[in-house]
Parts: structure tokens; C-alpha cells; sequence
DNA sequence: TGGCATAGGGATAAATTTATCTCCTATGCT
DNA sequence: AGCATAGGAGATAAATTTATCCCTATGCCA
């Protein structure tokens, strides 16, 4: 496995929450717990851009950090789900604020991603599915 | 520069706040402007542990994304101020929450992160002085 | 004049994160 | 057999982010 060769900084609140949400997918895959898509099949077919690889990792990594937990039921075929602990549900207020942020300000924010030249071409599609389960809701 | 090559993902608002979020410092530096910590060389003693360098990036990529404005003075020595725009405040709310559940979490993460097995050692110092000073107020 | 403070930025190396590819378990269906 | 579903994980490559190093400029002070 890696190890790290740069201490972590974790001084202050703002570092540690850092720590525990970076990840390209963290707060995707909170969002989907929080609405019960909890089967990694059923995330993947949420988060099709993602692979499945990297779910598990990220998956493992919010799982070791405790924010949440994962129930192997012993079935053939097998069957997984994970659930937010309480701890991963003091984290939604958060996650809920930034998609709503960025919801918000989708115009502008697009058109200024957009400029930056580092910035090529932008992808769409996943996530779609979710914002209209919770629609539906 | 560098330039990416995989498209960003901005389908949902989560990813396009992650986007504008993510960088090392750019929650700290966001939490600093608040705090009207806002010349370069102030917001540096207050991250003692980044580098000039990695500052000037962040800050740049936080003003292409319009959460910052930067004001030169033409005066020598030089003297820069930079300042959170209208939609940069409008992330302090996020910025804020991080804060809180981190520090309110910090005995648990602080747990859970040093049991991971890639970070060997973890650092402290920097965001003090901020905590500090918001505490004075 | 050497050293410090102010501020900025290019080039490059190193670290870290994601992606890709391959292989594994087991059952059931055609 | 061959393919589908369900879930997992190692090895390695590629992409992206951070860290390091070095150089620019002006003015002040000892």
C-alpha cells in the first residue's frame, strides 16, 4: 500500500474535514447513501463516469474514517450495502450546502471553469439520475 | 501550463463546488479572507506550513473562479490585498460547517486518521493563529 | 554593500490520486 | 462452454497536485 511522505496537516477543522471528504467521488457516493442507493452495483450505475475500482477505494477509505459502514450479508450471489454511522449523517448538512452552492451558481461557475485554460473539455451525464430521484421525492 | 486531460466532471453541483474547493489551501486561505487576513505575506505567516508558491497558485485559481478579487496597490514595496467576492462570501457557510465539524469531530478523526496505515506522521501548528484571533472576537 | 521585506512566477521534481488492466469467487442461464 | 450478475483487489500506468529551487524588482537599514 502507499504511505504518505508528507505529514498529514490536520491542525485545524478545516484540514481534517478536507481529509475525509477529499476524494473525487466522497461526496457523490454520501449523497447516494443518504438516498438509499446503497448496493456498489446500484452506485455504479449512478456514478457511471467512475469506475468501479475507485469506488471501492474511496468506499474503503470513508469506511476506515468511520463515516460509513458496510454489511456484507452472506448470500450467494453476494450482497453488499453500506450505510452513513452517525457521524457520516452530521456530514450531510455539508454535502446537501454544496450541491445546493453549486446548483446555484451553475451559470456562473460554468462559464468560468470554462475559461480556464487548463480546462479542455467538461464532461456531463452521471449524477443526473440522482438529482431526479430526489426530485421525485 | 499544464493541461488536463481526463474532462472535468460538472455535472451536479457537488463536483462544481468540489471543483472551486479543491486545492490544499484553498479552505484555509477562503477562512483567512473572511478574517480579513488578506496581504500575501500576512496570509502567509498564518499558513506557516505552505509555500509562497502554493499560495500564488491557489489564490490565482480561487480569483479565476471568481471567488476572489485581487487589488494591486501601485506602491513600493508592493502591497497586494485580496478580497472574497460576492459569491466567495457565499461560501462561508460551507467553510464555516467545515470548521465546526472538524473541530467538533476532532477527537474521533484524529483517531481514525492516525489508525490508517499510509499516514505515518501528522503535523500540527499552522491555523492556529486564525483560531486564535476568531476566538478573540 | 549585504541582508531583509514586499510580491511574482518559470522550470522541474516529487508526491499523491485516479485510471486501466487483469485476475478471482460463485451461481445460474442458454 | 460462455456469458451475466455480484463483489473484491493487486499491479502498474497516467494524470494531477504540491513542493523545491531559483531568479526578477525596489527600497530601507545597519
Amino acid at each position: 500500500m502507499y504511505e504518505r511522505k508528507i505529514p498529514l496537516t490536520i491542525d485545524c477543522g478545516l484540514h481534517l474535514t478536507r481529509e475525509v471528504l477529499n476524494g473525487k467521488w466522497k461526496p457523490a457516493l454520501l449523497n447516494a447513501l443518504s438516498m438509499e442507493v446503497r448496493r456498489p452495483s446500484e452506485i455504479l450505475r449512478l456514478l457511471p463516469e467512475a469506475t468501479r475500482r475507485v469506488l471501492n477505494v474511496q468506499l474503503k477509505e470513508l469506511e476506515n474514517h468511520g463515516i460509513i459502514e458496510k454489511k456484507i450479508y452472506a448470500q450467494l450471489p453476494p450482497k453488499v450495502e453500506y450505510f452513513l454511522t452517525e457521524i457520516g449523517w452530521s456530514l450531510m448538512p455539508m454535502i446537501d450546502a454544496m450541491n445546493q452552492w453549486g446548483d446555484a451558481h451553475r451559470t456562473f461557475l460554468e462559464t468560468v471553469i470554462k475559461q480556464d485554460p487548463k480546462v479542455v473539455k467538461t464532461a456531463k451525464s452521471a449524477c443526473l439520475a440522482y438529482r431526479q430521484m430526489a426530485v421525485a421525492k
